[in-house]
DNA sequence: ATTAAAATTTAGGCATGCCTAAATATGACT
DNA sequence: AGTCATATTTAGGCATGCCTAAATTTTAAT
């Protein structure tokens, strides 16, 4: 039987073991989930007699083909219910995160189903993540970290972290959402602020907000 | 600490809890929820310490007026969600109760209003039960069981049973469905079948599925 | 190669929520 | 009032999923 916290594990570790062949430390699992190394420790034994991960003690863990399956279940669910609460149900983007995460475990296969079907099938969520398709297909892009881009460069918003409500209603304030131009026109020295050009105005952003937005370069284009 | 365990008990008693005065004993409600008697008196200690109900040892439980908000709220949940899961998702009606009872726990207050606006502020869920307002009123209307009506009758169907899935789609195929109106026309006796005269056709229900519906006397009018 | 720092695992504990079996209280009948 | 069947509670156990503290392994630096 699949509890609710061994979704969250295989989820959290699915999303954290980036390239194919990546082990994922069990202290960066327990820092991203808020919990202690010796509590992964023992969900990690669990998933593991279920072959849903190999444990290589003290080197990290990998998840077994079955156990990248449930985590991009869980992950489907997960975008298609952030997407459908903002599209269909009027949410707003920075709300959907935090309710995604309590019903991505609860909906049946059929709810999920009807979520896509009034979405028209939809392959990406209202923060720019994709969504995996039902046979578990899931090819994230990699995009740039705005607060890296050089000066001068014209980019397209095309993911920003969705974790953070009060940074989401910051940016969404700014214009900087998925699919949104932008100019980095200077960017301040000593991790001082990027001035970007949002939609013909000049606004000025941190560096720990430029680290949450990621972008795609754009042909250079006229202002 | 509301859990959702002690949220179901919560349910369970209020819609176990007739009369104003009623106390539930502790095995109707072992029963109601399918666990032993003694797990229900565990967790009666916890209602109890938390004053969401008064424990009278060996006479059964009474809800306090907190017990019973958080009762209401969670019923409210669950209506809606199968009104909204029928009429805006999609679903037929004999899966949503169990969709329900799973979503109930998990969904905020703003997902429950934004289904309350989308579905315009509605009084009657999928199967006929009154769905509690926000403020916490419920006036369950009493209707008739089915299976004791005298033969000749006219009735109109209010309310089914929603947690027989199986049965939920026998009588949609029979138009058994909250507003249809019927003639009982016979009763055959030692608990034999109704012969019910619906939409012009007639049909025989046994008394099994005849106690499951719930109806309210008509005028007496013509065929 | 030794040693210190860091990461990981083991050991033991706690709350929740369920169980069965045993003890006890109630209520109905004689 | 005594007895018995039934209802209820207590006692003790189990799995989940978290914790802290202590032991152990690995890694990196001298």
């Amino acid at each position: 039987m699949i509890t609710h916290a061994m979704e969250d594990y295989l989820k959290a570790i699915y999303l954290l073991q980036k390239g194919e062949d990546a082990k994922v430390h069990t202290s960066v699992i327990a820092q991203h989930m808020d919990v202690s190394a010796a509590s992964v420790t023992g969900m990690i034994r669990k998933l593991a007699s279920l072959e849903l991960l190999n444990h290589n003690s003290y080197h990290g863990v990998k998840l077994t083909e079955g156990g990248k399956k449930i985590a991009q279940e869980v992950i489907r669910h997960h975008r298609l219910l952030e997407l459908y609460l903002v599209e269909i149900m009027g949410f707003t983007w920075d709300k959907v995160h935090h309710e995604a995460d309590k019903l991505e475990h609860v909906i049946s296969e059929e709810f999920e189903e009807k979520m896509a079907e009034a979405l028209g099938h939809p392959t990406i969520d209202p923060h720019g993540h994709t969504i995996p398709t039902k046979d578990g297909n899931l090819k994230e892009a990699s995009y740039e970290i705005l607060a890296e881009i050089d000066s001068g460069s014209f980019v397209t918003i095309r993911q920003v972290n969705d974790d953070l409500p009060e940074m989401l209603r910051y940016l969404a304030g700014l214009g900087l959402v998925p699919g949104a131009p932008v100019q980095v026109v200077t960017k301040a020295p000593f991790n001082g602020p990027l001035c970007l050009k949002i939609d013909g105005f000049e606004h000025h952003i941190g560096r720990e907000v430029a680290r949450n937005v990621f972008v795609e370069l754009s042909e250079t284009q006229t202002d």
